[in-house]
DNA sequence: ATTAATTTTGGGAACGTTACCATTGATTCA
DNA sequence: TGAATCAATGGTAACGTTCCCAAAATTAAT
């Protein structure tokens, strides 16, 4: 097959410009050492023919491509675009690529990606594990940087993540300050570290203010709307405990739950009060407006580049960044703390 | 600087196999003329050191890097993050990796974006330029297909994309049914195609259906909720005719639509009626839900990655595929047709 | 002017593959 | 048996850079 388009090179330039490959070579990588004629020449000669640097033999040849992986579970998640996109936005100031792989949740998805990223020869890769233990991460062979709770398992590799535990605390604080003292809670899928990590924050809350919740109120779902709304749905037939207020540990389960209180004839937040947790765009808009525990998903897709990138030259470490939540309140929660209910 | 982590290569396993990397090469590329014999002792031997194959080295030498590009404006808005992933999983299951790249609306990382794909030495690309008339796309020296209405300007190339004027028949067609003769309108910024080619069939729908329209109620917004609000908060202080009905050019400006509507003390759908276009999920959860056209966001996306495998592996077609959009009705619109309105 | 120091250049080798052609060994056919 | 055919392998040149060291060319120092 023949190689390619016939793309100027840097052989072309020296012929042209009557100098040595190297010489070139030297120009377009600024290296100090180069008369400044000469320079010029190079330079020109370039310019007049179109020449554009070939990333492949560049790599190949320095070890570096300038390439980033980064793999998120759900790229049609607006909480991992946002991530995306400010992983996107940092990459980009660096001058760096951004390989993006999305595994829709699919852990042999997610194995396929990590083998193209190591053979795309990226630099150095972001990952949100599907799976917490996944398979010799830490023996990756370059710089890995978590996003998320999976990081625990990995203590040697350097992680961004937000801090769920705080997160939770004043996501229970508001609840408990507006008289939900026994929320239910729809977690993600059982065996992953997230929701081990949250339901140990609540457990944690509870017990340090002395509260004494029994048996917690739990429905497991994916994260998705869909799975959301059944889990809701669910916690809503319970016979006997009807929750009067429902936490998610994600957004798009809390708009299915949005969802099955409505198609429950019930309101929220009068009814049923719902709060969320991520902070994804859609949540304004919604009505009830989605109350909600906001992650900061831009910032973790800038820091983690910013710590990836570091890892990269040179920086042994394994720093772990761990950002703030805050809470944005809108219309899906009722303050019941009173005798008659009202909607903040 | 040291030429990267020390990997195995094809020399090692030929060494160690007792065989030259000419075989090993064979073997691992899948060439049939190999003795069964030696085809696995090489696979043996690559697998025990736990051989993978460098990718830049294949790529410089055959020309051909197995990467495709996704060039899109913004990767946090739903519909993109939709085409995004209909590409991945498409590319995914031809063994290509995407790279994605959002210009966030901005020309200037545009053609940055554009550079980096063509220095990654991509196969093709997918695009859908923030400016029309991008430079120089039709000599962009390898497969490009368009996603969406700049490809009028590139007849050469190939392009895939929803049939807006099909698109914005049904809509009206809709609100024409309900009585909604006179809807006002909120599009993209002025001197893009995607504009004029709305409008243009909003034109051309009631000059077939012989309405005399007059001046069209016409307000211009950049893609985003807070823009679609502040041209939706300006449709409804105008004097005089205020809308009873507002189509908007995508899914967000709807929602900024609906902020408007519901900030100025009105309600959707009882005052003003609410369209939207593009079908992002959000929809589904804001109240009322938001009526719109939908476009097949993922299908788009893997269609695109049909047509750009298609034309790298030498179709030299300058195929043009246009998907048609359907309705999804929620409750944003009102009948007005009666003389009492009532929602639908 | 001569030598030393310094700047500027050139000439390969190397990165790890694939592409192509040549060679070997085994098999078939007359 | 010998030539002819075919399967299986080996050898070497690319691909377009960067890297390293040596060679000129220039400048400074004596």
């Amino acid at each position: 097959m023949k190689p390619s388009a016939n793309r100027p090179t840097i052989i072309n330039i020296a012929d042209l410009a009557g100098v040595s490959k190297s010489t070139v070579a030297r120009v377009l990588s600024d290296d100090e050492n180069v008369k400044k004629s000469t320079r010029e020449k190079v330079l020109n000669v370039a310019k007049s023919i179109g020449y554009e640097r070939n990333h492949l033999a560049k790599s190949l040849r320095s070890g570096r491509t300038g390439m980033l992986g980064l793999l998120i579970p759900d790229i049609a998640n607006p909480f991992w675009a946002e991530v995306a996109a400010g992983a996107q936005d940092r990459a980009s100031d660096a001058n760096a690529s951004l390989l993006v792989f999305s595994s829709n949740w699919d852990p042999k998805r997610e194995k396929d990606h990590l083998k193209s990223l190591r053979q795309a020869r990226v630099d150095g890769a972001i990952v949100n594990p599907v799976e917490d233990s996944i398979d010799g991460l830490d023996r990756f062979g370059m710089p890995v940087v978590l996003i998320g709770s999976s990081a625990e398992l990995f203590p040697q590799l350097s992680s961004v993540g937000s801090d769920i535990k705080q997160g939770v605390h004043i996501g229970l604080d508001l609840l408990t300050s507006l008289g939900h003292t026994q929320p239910a809670f729809i977690v993600g899928p059982s065996g992953k570290l997230a929701r081990a990590r949250f339901l140990a924050a609540v457990n944690e809350y509870y017990s340090i203010q002395n509260i004494d919740q029994g048996e917690l109120l739990v429905e497991e779902a994916e994260y998705t709307i869909d799975s959301g709304r059944e889990a809701a749905l669910k916690l809503l037939s319970r016979a006997g405990s009807k929750p009067l207020c429902i936490f998610t540990t994600n957004d798009l389960m809390a708009f299915g739950a949005l969802l099955a209180v409505r198609e429950s004839g019930l309101n929220c937040p009068d009814d049923v009060s719902i709060l969320g947790f991520d902070g994804i765009f859609s949540g304004e808009i919604s009505y009830p407006g989605l109350s909600t525990v906001v992650k900061p998903a831009r910032k973790i897709g800038r820091r983690a580049v910013d710590l990836l990138l570091g890892n990269i030259n040179g920086n042994e470490g394994n720093e772990r960044i761990v950002l703030p939540c805050e809470l944005k309140i809108r219309g899906s929660l009722a303050d019941v703390s009173s005798a008659r209910y009202q909607a903040i």
